[in-house]
DNA sequence: TCGTCTTACACTTTTGAAAGGA
DNA sequence: ATCCTTTCAAAAGTGTAAGACG
């Protein structure tokens, strides 16, 4: 994502609300906002030395918690274990596939008062394609352009802490698919890639606006690989004996393999004259250790014997929900293989602490159109927010983890936003007429919607190498990981899990931080919290590959009032990471990979692509648009092909650098939101429209517009507005649509909400 | 020919409305 | 009239297999 004061010579001509509005708060610090109570949250992510001090909170409001003890435990771990260690897949289809396992987890450490919005997005967790070969996933090429980022909004969100805090978050109404014209919002994947789901919990204070802390949590153990059909026998086994849905197919299931073949051969050779109670019902032993139709207590039995890997339950063996795991004698517990379990982990960033992972190929103009597409949704709503997306992080990113200490629990870290990067080359892109009604085309701009600038990779140059030029301009140091972590294997059998090659297996001891950058050591540190905190953080250290300061999220690009030069000397003092082609950009040095990743997939060896390498430098949080500042967006339910409200600055999200777990999530305007009263939330709240959280600062569609056109070491990747479509089942009845004073339009989801996080509308 | 994807299918669970009772 | 429970049908979630597609 590229501010636009990286592109001075955007035509941005007359100042929309929303250009006001993120200009305001882009100068945060030089003037006085409009609206400090919206921009509260922009300011407090932006760099210290950048920002007036935080207005205090209010009299009424009770005193934040500490953000530094937000804890989340991925409740099911031992299960996503079970299929991490097999190498778990997810179905995609084009009607949208739910995740199996889901991810459940539970959160601690809330503010009870304040209110809370839950979200989850998938990011891709490398940049390499798979293939099922010979009884193991190897990859195939780089992966596909990647899709608009998008984002499931737990349907109780905005909730307060106290009802977080009192139940397990399920997001198992998250759909995925595989169709890019996806106009449901489900979450857009590739098939055969590799993808982590992370979860944020974004601080709803004040107005609601999405400004708070953030807090991002990944667990490693989610990562999974997308199918159309599954290519592992034992995940197809594993998913049958887990999920209550697919109970049929289990062996005493009527759908199961016996039963069917009994059907068709009766139905071939009988069925005039056998009844179809004839199923033969009685060859499935009722006793069968598979039916797991009653979750039993009973802990199942993992053990991995050479490279075969079996479950065994007592009673009846796998059980899907995280309930029926108690205490599992699995979970959390390293196997004796070399294949410990990759155990949750959770980046640590300071709440003001960060840093755009990279800013190579992330630089990417924004068009006027951008500008003015944010706060936009499919009924023509759309809240502009920065997407979050994240470039395609190195497969090494997650270190394993094979210390029992090392648990699916962790501390949160406030985060900043990151920039959503896609392939500048990506069909959305390069053919914005043709897309959907969603496509950004604001006739004010026509066909000369600039496109985004094709950037040319450059595999020689690494965001952590910009980093590392950063820091070291910054006065700090940053150590870059041996250059032999590059050499990833590219065929990964599994199982048995390759073990760990890398030299300091466990992330949870410092000297797996050997090469990080500690978090203290950036400039911000005052606003990081005590990460080590053993009471707050399971994983005192932040592995590697999760703890790396690149993944600190950055919250704002250089900021600069009026003048968006990229030479800004705020952006080249504050941010750690220069905009792509500015100086330190290009370093020659390998980009460095994060010790490899314990689990079933393999580790990408493609490192012509860069992770995050498209991650384009930070926006200026949309929080700091004055609320006014925002136009009625648009009510018709069907979205218009141009959706060119005015957009919210999007905040800045940390880049999905290898090894990073980046976080966070831009503010709303609170002048569309108006206060929520707690009495008003009520279950059974009605559909709610689909809003799109789009970020303004596009990146350019039109390389002319990029005088300084970043370089890319993958494919750019551009921003993308936020949908959100609140889920009707919401437990309250104030759905968002009122918090942010949408009209009624409606939404056809019934399955959650989701948020499109990509610069072009849904399709 | 092969790999991948789509679709129909049968089975299951989930969900919500309707009915009935307290 | 309200609340709660039960029942039932529809919707939705599963993996499988066949076929389509490139």
């Amino acid at each position: 994502m590229l501010g636009v004061e990286m592109y001075p010579s955007l035509p941005l001509g007359h100042q929309r609300l929303g250009d006001c509005y993120y200009r305001d708060c882009d100068v945060a610090s030089a003037h006085v906002p409009l609206y400090p109570s919206s921009c509260d949250a922009a300011a407090r992510a932006l760099p210290p030395r950048l920002l007036p001090p935080p207005p205090a909170p209010a009299p009424h409001e009770a005193p934040p918690k500490p953000q530094d003890n937000i804890k989340m435990e991925l409740e099911n771990a031992s299960l996503w274990k079970q299929f991490s260690t097999i190498g778990t897949e997810m179905i995609i289809t084009k009607k949208g596939r739910r995740m199996f396992p889901q991810l459940r987890a539970k959160v601690s450490g809330l503010n009870p008062t304040l209110r809370y919005i839950l979200l989850l997005d998938i990011v891709p967790a490398d940049s390499s394609r798979y293939r099922f070969q010979d009884d193991s996933w190897q990859v195939l090429g780089g992966a596909e352009a990647r899709l608009p980022d998008r984002v499931f909004i737990h349907p109780d969100s905005p909730a307060t802490g106290e009802h977080w805090q009192n139940r397990t978050i399920s997001f198992h109404r998250t759909k995925l698919t595989n169709n890019t014209l996806d106009a449901q919002g489900y979450i857009i994947l590739h098939s055969l890639h590799r993808y982590q789901p992370r979860l944020h919990v974004i601080e709803a204070r004040d107005m609601l606006m999405w400004g708070g802390a953030r807090h991002s949590f990944t667990f490693p153990e989610t990562q999974f690989l997308t199918v159309t059909a599954y290519q592992n026998s034992r995940i197809t086994e594993l998913k049958i004996n887990s999920n209550p849905f697919a109970k049929g197919f289990r062996e005493n299931g009527m759908n199961c393999k016996r039963q069917r073949e009994t059907r068709q051969k009766k139905k071939v050779i009988t069925h005039q004259t056998e009844p179809m109670d004839d199923l033969d019902i009685e060859s499935c032993d009722p006793c069968d250790p598979c039916d797991s139709t009653e979750l039993l207590p009973q802990n199942p039995i993992l053990s991995i014997t050479g490279s075969s890997l079996s479950i065994t339950d007592p009673s009846c063996g796998f059980h899907g929900d995280a309930q029926a795991f108690p205490g599992s004698t699995v979970s959390d517990q390293p196997i004796n293989l070399g294949q410990a379990f990759i155990s949750s982990q959770m980046t640590q960033i300071p709440d003001i602490t960060e840093i755009p992972a990279s800013m190579d190929g992330g630089l990417q103009t924004i068009s006027q159109e951008d500008l003015n597409d944010s706060l936009i949704d499919r009924s023509g709503q759309m809240i502009d927010l920065q997407s979050f997306g994240t470039p395609f992080a190195d497969s090494s990113q997650f270190s394993s983890v094979p210390h029992p200490q090392c648990s699916s629990s962790y501390s949160s870290v406030t985060s900043s936003v990151t920039s959503s990067a896609y392939p500048s080359n990506h069909p959305a892109n390069q053919n914005q007429d043709v897309l959907s009604p969603h496509t950004p085309n604001n006739s004010s701009f026509g066909s000369s919607l600039p496109t985004p600038p094709f950037q040319t990779l450059q595999p020689s140059v690494h965001p952590m190498n910009q980093a590392q030029s950063e820091l070291s301009q910054m006065g700090l140091t940053y150590s870059a990981p041996p250059a032999d972590q590059n050499t990833a294997a590219t065929a990964f059998p599994f199982p048995p899990l390759q073990p760990q090659s890398d030299p300091d297996p466990d992330p949870c001891t410092p000297s797996s931080l050997h090469n990080s950058t500690p978090l203290s050591a950036f400039p911000f540190s005052e606003h990081q919290p005590p990460s080590s905190t053993p009471t707050s953080a399971p994983h005192p250290i932040t592995p590697q590959s999760m703890a790396n300061p690149l993944a600190t999220a950055f919250p704002f690009p250089p900021l600069s009032g009026s003048n968006p030069s990229p030479s800004n000397s705020h952006a080249s003092s504050a941010f750690p990471y220069p905009p792509a082609g500015s100086p330190g950009s290009d370093l020659a040095t390998p980009a460095p990979i994060q010790p490899g990743y314990p689990m079933a997939f393999p580790a990408s060896s493609f490192s012509h692509i860069q992770a995050s390498a498209s991650n384009p430098p930070q926006i200026p949080s949309s929080s700091m648009i004055p609320a006014q500042s925002f136009p009625p967006p648009p009510f018709s339910s069907s979205a218009p092909a141009h959706h060119h409200s005015p957009s919210l600055p999007p905040a800045s999200y940390p880049q999905y650098l290898p090894g990073t777990a980046p976080g966070g999530y831009p503010p709303v305007p609170s002048a569309e939101m108006g206060t929520f009263p707690s009495a008003q939330f009520n279950p059974g709240g009605p559909y709610l429209p689909e809003r799109v959280l789009h970020s303004s600062f596009l990146p350019s569609m039109d390389p002319s517009l990029s005088s300084t056109a970043p370089p890319s070491l993958y494919p750019s990747f551009s921003s993308y507005p936020l949908r959100l479509c609140q889920d009707p089942r919401t437990s309250y009845h104030i759905p968002l649509r009122h918090i942010y004073r949408q009209p009624q339009h409606t939404h056809a989801h019934t399955q959650g909400s989701y948020l499109d996080m990509s610069g072009r509308a849904v399709f």
